[in-house]
DNA sequence: CTCAAGTCTTGACGACTGTCAAGACTCTTC
DNA sequence: GAAGAGTCTTGACAGTCGTCAAGACTTGAG
């Protein structure tokens, strides 16, 4: 037992795997540190999926193990305990979702250009993953009954803030205008809508697959609203200088 | 077995009930069936607290008993199982908090007045009702994973939808306005911003408890700062007419 | 009082959960 | 190829859950 295993926080590289042109024995130690971490992640995933389907209080380490190539035992190889599996998930979905808005925000040339392009993502990440949206506001709302999860929720919630505020905070550059309320305001509205607009986009969502329509079954009505929402709010949202 | 059971909606009095001089035999089945009422309402009570106070998640039917003066298995009795007694809870609940502006909406004379009596109101639910709405965002959550929930989560989000259009209408009147937004947007950006607060309210809170602080641990700041947000707010949502 | 209907408690059931230890398998190193 | 560390599977454990049936208690009618 040289590796590090779950147990603790081992993300630090050690010092010999800095060296590119390691010994025989190091590089081994890469390789299998490597494939540690990826089994890491390859289990994050499978459990992100199940968590987006069934949702924080169903899912089982059983259910994560079923939707991996791997059995239900493993998750306690590479994972303390269910909880830091999924603080775990926590993180690793947050490194992937942060930076959603931030091409359109560096190569928009116009306000109307970047209030297009907000709101067609807007749309999109709202039709193509619904599922990690759900689960993320149900991650948030544990974390109303569970401490466990503040610390976590808080650092992704912060982060979308501040993702949100890069968007308005260009939009009025691109407008000769400024910010026209506090960034923590701004981000609960526009999340309020995005929530809603998720809600009832999952509800028609399951209505027509259950009617068994086979149209592109991400296409709602409620989306499409959610564009114009957000494309109408987004210039109520600065003020003149 | 002559009273009606909780397995179907029996909500509907007897043609005999309804007649204010009735014969001792019926006037025994009405005092039968308001005690089976009054019951139901019992036990719906105290789920609600177990529920506002351990989540949809990991309320347990035992735990809610223990909460109650009665012992587990007499849920099975006034309920057909879990989901029936949570649903019959979930109406139970709406129709305690639909009305909670009407008062100030009925009364304010000016727009003012109405603005800060709606924000000291918002103060003041999220300040003593925290449990209950901190279930109440539990539940619009599950919805999006459990279809079962749907229909009534629906029902209650345009009830609150339609008791801030209320709020919003009444106060665009009196300050010689209209309404700016859609009513959906509207509600969605207020519930954003009081589920934002929800949350930092409880973390504040809990935080200072932990602490051991012997303060009113209802009051925190970021309550405070949610009724400013409301106050300062409510004239951007409407518009010269 | 007697009896029956209504009400509630108790205890059990099968299913499911997180956790973990024992062992089997795989791969690297000598 | 032998040895041993690393990886994964299997099966079991203690606990909890929703559900339900059997029976005890309570209440009101005759």
């Amino acid at each position: 037992m040289f590796l590090a295993k779950c147990h603790e926080l081992d993300r630090s590289p050690t010092l010999a795997a800095m060296n590119p042109v390691a010994a025989p024995a190091e590089r081994s130690f890469r390789n299998r540190q490597d494939k540690y971490d990826e089994r890491r992640v390859q289990l994050a995933e499978s459990a992100l999926a199940t968590l987006g389907e069934l949702g924080y209080a169903r899912t089982s380490l059983r259910e994560i193990a079923q939707n991996s190539p791997f059995s239900h035992g493993v998750v306690h190889y590479y994972f303390k305990n269910k909880t830091a599996l999924i603080l775990h998930c926590v993180r690793y979905y947050k490194s992937r979702c942060m930076t959603r808005y931030d091409e359109i925000v560096d190569t928009a040339l116009t306000a109307d250009e970047l209030r297009r392009g907000f709101a067609d993502k807007l749309l999109e990440t709202l039709r193509t993953e619904a599922p990690m949206h759900r689960l993320w506001y149900d991650l948030r709302n544990q974390a109303m009954f569970d401490p466990e999860l503040r610390e976590d929720v808080s650092a992704i919630d912060n982060g979308l803030c501040d993702m949100i505020d890069r968007v308005l905070t260009r939009y009025a550059e691109l407008s000769d205008a400024v910010p026209r309320y506090d960034r923590n305001v701004a981000y609960s509205m526009l999340d309020g809508i995005f929530l809603a607009a998720l809600l009832e986009h999952l509800i028609e969502r399951d209505a027509r697959t259950e009617a068994g329509e086979t149209d592109d079954a991400s296409a709602t009505e409620s989306s499409d609203r959610l564009r114009d929402k957000a494309f109408t709010l987004l210039p109520d949202l600065v003020a003149a200088p």
